[in-house]
DNA sequence: ATCATATTGACCGAATCGGTTTATGAGAGT
DNA sequence: ACTCTCATAAACCGATTCGGTCAATATGAT
C-alpha cells in the first residue's frame, strides 16, 4: 500500500474516486476491477500492484472513509451549537466537505452498510460496529427544542429534515460541484423558511 | 410472450418484481438472467422461454412500468384539486398506489432513465420522448398559490416538498409494507404541519 | 395412452472474472 | 554509458459466469 502512497496525491484521489464511484452504485461483488481500472484510466494490473487484492481494495477503502468522515467531524462539529436549525445545517456543512473531498464518500459507505456478500460481510460488521451508530446519533443530542412554537411535532421536523438531507447523500447521480452548491444554498433557505415559521415569535 | 401471460397473475407479479428489483439496483449490463431467475425462484429457461432475450425482456418491463404508472395516474389524478398540499398528497397517494403494486418499479424507472448502456440506451431514449417530461411537469400545473403567508417563497416550498418525495422513490434499501405506511402517514402529518404554519390565518 | 405444453438441468461458445507474468521504459546512481 | 530499480501496462492464466439453447422430464387435458 506504501506503493499507492507514493503517487502524487491528485492522482490518489482520482483513483480513490473511481473506486468509490464503482463499489458504490455496483456493490461489492458486481464491481469488477477493470472497471475501477478503466474508470480511473490505469491498468488494471496497478490497481493490483497498489492493493494486492481486490478484498483488501474493498476495505482500504473503507477504512479511508472512515477516517475522512471522522476528521471532518472532529473539524467541523461543535456540540456547543444547540439551536435546532443551526446544529441541522452544521451537520449539513460536514456532509458537503465529504462530498467535495470525494464524491462519493458517502455513496460508498451508504453501500457498505448494506453489503450483503458472504466475502466480505463479517469483517464489515466487525468494522462498523467502531463508528457506526453515533453518526446520526448525536447530531440530534442536545438541542434546544424550546424555541418552537407549542403545536409543532418537533420529532416530526426531525423527520422531515432527515430525509431532506438524505437526498444529498443519495443522489441517483452524480452532481457537479455547481450543482451541490446551488442545492445546497436552497436547503439552507429553507431551514431559515422553517426557522421563520415554526420558531415562536420572541426567537425570530 | 403470451407464454408469460398464461402464468397465474400473482407468479407473473412475483416474476415481475424480482425483474424489477435486479434490473433496478444493477442496471442493464450488471443484471444477469440468473440473478433474476434465483430471486424468483423460476429456473433460468424459463426466462427466455417468457421472453426471448434479455434485452427484449428490459423493454417489455419498460413497456410495463410506464403502463402501470400511467393507468394510476389516469385513474388518480384529478387536476382539479388546486390546493397545493391536497395535490402533493394525491401525487404521493399515487406513488405509493405503484409501489403497493410492485415495489421496485419506480426504482427500476429511475434507473431506465440514467441507463447509459449503449445496447440499451438509444431505444430507451425514443421510448421516454413520450410520456417523461410530463411526469412532474403537470404535479404542480393549475396550483393555488395566493393561501401562503407572503413572506413564504412558494419555490422553495415545492423544492423542500419534491426533495423528501423523492425519497420514497429512492430507497436505499427496500422497505416493507408496513413501514412504508407509516412513513407515509409521517409525510402527510409533515404536510399538515407546514400548511399550518405557511398558510394565511384565513385558510386555515 | 396420447399429445401438448410447462419446466428444468445440462450444456454451449464467448466473455469476463480476479489475479499473474512478462515486457517496456523512464529515472537515479555510478 | 551502464547498470539497477521500479512504475506501468499488455498479454496472459485458469476459473467462473455470461446470454442463450436443447434435450429430457414432468404435468395435465383429452
Amino acid at each position: 500500500m506504501e506503493k499507492f502512497h507514493n503517487l502524487p496525491l491528485e492522482k490518489q484521489s482520482l483513483v480513490i474516486n473511481a473506486e468509490l464511484e464503482a463499489f458504490g452504485t455496483n456493490g461489492y461483488k458486481k464491481t469488477s476491477v477493470s472497471d475501477i481500472a478503466n474508470t480511473a484510466g490505469i491498468s488494471k494490473a496497478m490497481i493490483f500492484h497498489y492493493f494486492k487484492t481486490k478484498k483488501d481494495l474493498y476495505f482500504y477503502l473503507l477504512n479511508f472513509c472512515v477516517n475522512l468522515v471522522m476528521e471532518e467531524i472532529n473539524d467541523k462539529f461543535d456540540c456547543s451549537v444547540t439551536d435546532f436549525f443551526d446544529r441541522i445545517k452544521m451537520a449539513t456543512v460536514l456532509k458537503i466537505a465529504v462530498i467535495k473531498k470525494h464524491p462519493a464518500c458517502l455513496t460508498y459507505l451508504n453501500s457498505v452498510y448494506y453489503e450483503a456478500n458472504e466475502e466480505v460481510k463479517d469483517e464489515i460488521a466487525s468494522m462498523m460496529s467502531q463508528g457506526d451508530a453515533f453518526r446520526n446519533k448525536y447530531v440530534f443530542e442536545g438541542l434546544d427544542y424550546s424555541k418552537f412554537k407549542d403545536s409543532v411535532d418537533v420529532t416530526l421536523v426531525m423527520k422531515m429534515l432527515m430525509w431532506i438531507s438524505e437526498g444529498f447523500t443519495n443522489p441517483s447521480k452524480s452532481l457537479q460541484t455547481k450543482d451541490l452548491d446551488t442545492i445546497c444554498d436552497d436547503f439552507y433557505e429553507s431551514l431559515n423558511l422553517l426557522r421563520n415559521n415554526l420558531y415562536k415569535e420572541q426567537y425570530l
